[in-house]
DNA sequence: TATGAATGAGTGTTCATTCAT
DNA sequence: TATGAATGAACACTCATTCAT
């Protein structure tokens, strides 16, 4: 351990095998070409990194650790990203758009407002809470004051646009009767709040005290839509 | 490339500011003597230390800059403190101490239940929405995984106690018939939750989009309580 | 164990009873005026300074535990020495020179060369190996190189007279007929030889394989006078 | 106050010399591959580390210099070694090995053991009296306490083999009549300790008085084997 | 005289970034 | 393109020395 073995060069054919089986398959799909392993690359960086950020905050985290995990070199990350900083601001970048995708493609509004936000509800505990990128949000909260172009971007195409999304709801929800107070409209973060603070409880207090999420968002649209009668 | 975190400002004339209020005094009162000076250093490293923490996390900040903030030379930091990292788990816990202290002195429940919630919920809202405290917070979400100490002494101290003293609101106010949703006592966090969300948003989104924190809450007891006639 | 506790000042009778049972008596004699505690302090001290040293060198020993080994303030051994170093090269001379006093001061000639050389042995190997004053030799053959003055204050006072008053002893062995080997007295250090490495062995390998220096010397000497006709 | 201890001065332009044979074959070898770069590199940190080790000791060395004496930057020597302490632990091994494969290369037994000793012994003088391993010697012997897995390991590959082979000698010395004093051989130190003496005396005491160690050894081996008929 | 809190230069170690291969 | 050895600036922590009390 102490001394590194005086490391043989690997003989180039050996650097081949060792790229892994995935991308060595792709040799004989004419659709594999330089572009595309290059993309796979990029991939592998952007996952690694995610991981590593989000296992470690963006100060802690070593380059090193996230080329281990890419399964690259220490020097390929400098082919695809300028220096650290940048990484970890397009990193985010790239992972919060396909969510954005996903959540604005909303269902078309058939059925109540309740079962409309519901749906959403559930579809967000799943998709966020305690998973990856659930761990995200609260990256983005640590580090945002120091990542004001990350803290923009989020607040662009995530914040904004969920903000303009659940208002939109609200009011179709007063609308229809089914929401009383009628000034919600103008705090759709009232809305998503209990389920951002899911989100932060499952990574700082799980352990001490599970939360069903689930269940206290049904409280809490109680609260909003007034109590279902449980026929 | 893109644009640059923020690196905050580090004042190199900061020493005479950071001074502060409680060194300050040493001027003033020759009459101090060896503890009370020592006990002065202490606090000023520990709001230099404060400060810094918020400002950069903990792994990006140094300690030469906490040394420079607080008057102090470097090594003085280690005659309080035994590393870096005890320096940051003392530190959240001695800021987080008096604030406990303040809130569980709560004023004898006379009046209706929504007048109490009202008046914490001012109380925090002045105390700590934009202010040291509120960073804090988002400091103990940002680090938390990584200082698991510091998430279990906040659990403690902090979260569960604030949980209970909610939850006996929550009951008096079902008891007296001001709350309906009976459901609430088991999900204190529903009514802490757009507080929350009010820390965050000011250190994170302040500045796209100003929030009126005072009239969410608002809104959010009325959601509770039912709305006031606003006669 | 994290910040300090505001050290209480020690009160005065607490400290005196920490310069232990020999200083403690003292203050019943009249004897016992400034100068004499100063110099029993001076004492203490190179005391202290001669445990850490031979246990850590030169280089790793810390003042803070000279001084808090001697029972004094780390100040306190600034008024007494100038510096660490000077504070070493004058410890050494301060040992040395009582070892030297003692081993000079010969019983006078009487009976064989032999016996004589065997009692100096004997005396040799009581006072020196395995003692403080082996793992002085020790400290010295270690720290030499770099303190010259130490290296030359120890050949004066130590080496060139030990080498003297062998080589007068290996010249009345030689006159006497006890010894053959005319050349030894060119050579006295194969006199000592053993001697030393026997100090050496102790500290080194001792828990490896135990000597037995008395025996080891024996056998030398009978190299060197003959082997004793054990009637 | 008194003399200063000798500060070995750090030549800041000891790098082209640093350089050494090894390294320097780098410039006239084109084709030296990385491995073989790596290993250059390795031996030149080892060198240089020798040289500061033996020069200051251990606690005194700072990587520093041996860096700039290596002509490599600080953490190039962390890429082959991963802490101070270990790299002296694993320099000593790496210096002493080639050292015993050396001296156990016994010429075959031919003549009588006298002759043997002595070209054994005059092979020592040369190869270690007054060389760098030498100095070597006496490191260990003013850091063996405080690294006892480096007393370990001298003690293992050179003290106890050394021992065995020369007790083996001896016992063949006693067959043959050679040697008189049986008891010699259960003391191969004695055998030893003039030459051990020797190494010491040259880094000590050579300045004041010069010793030849050469000399000696043969009136020490007289001792042992009789004088020689110096027909 | 004696104290020990305070200092700050010095040192071991890490890690983002570069570049020869 | 990809590699990973090499770099050296940066940082946490130490400790000899000073000095107000």
């Amino acid at each position: 351990m102490t001394d590194k073995p005086t490391k043989v060069a690997r003989p180039p054919a050996a650097r081949a095998l060792a790229k892994g089986a995935a991308s060595q398959t792709r040799d004989e799909a004419p659709a594999s070409n330089r572009a595309t392993r290059a993309a796979e690359r990029r991939a592998a960086i952007v996952d690694a990194a995610m991981e590593e950020f989000i296992a470690r905050g963006f100060a802690a985290t070593r380059l090193d650790d996230i080329a281990k995990r890419a399964g690259v070199a220490k020097g390929t990350i400098y082919l695809h990203f300028n220096d650290k900083e940048s990484m970890f601001e397009e990193l985010v970048r790239t992972v919060i758009v396909p969510v954005v995708t996903r959540l604005t493609t909303l269902p078309p509004p058939t059925g109540s407002v309740r079962d409309l936000v519901e749906a959403f509800a559930s579809n967000f505990l799943k998709e966020v809470i305690g998973t990856r990128r659930g761990d995200l949000v609260r990256l983005i909260v640590a580090e945002g004051p120091r990542f004001p172009s990350v803290a923009d971007f989020y607040y662009r195409e995530v914040v904004s646009r969920g903000m303009a999304g659940m208002r939109a709801l609200i009011e179709l929800g007063i609308a229809r009767g089914e929401i009383r107070e009628k000034d919600l409209a103008r705090y759709p973060q009232i809305l998503i709040a209990p389920a951002m603070i899911a989100v932060i409880w499952q990574s700082l207090f799980a352990r001490h005290a599970p939360l069903d999420a689930q269940d206290m968002l049904r409280v809490h649209l109680d609260l909003i839509f007034g109590e279902r009668s449980t026929t």
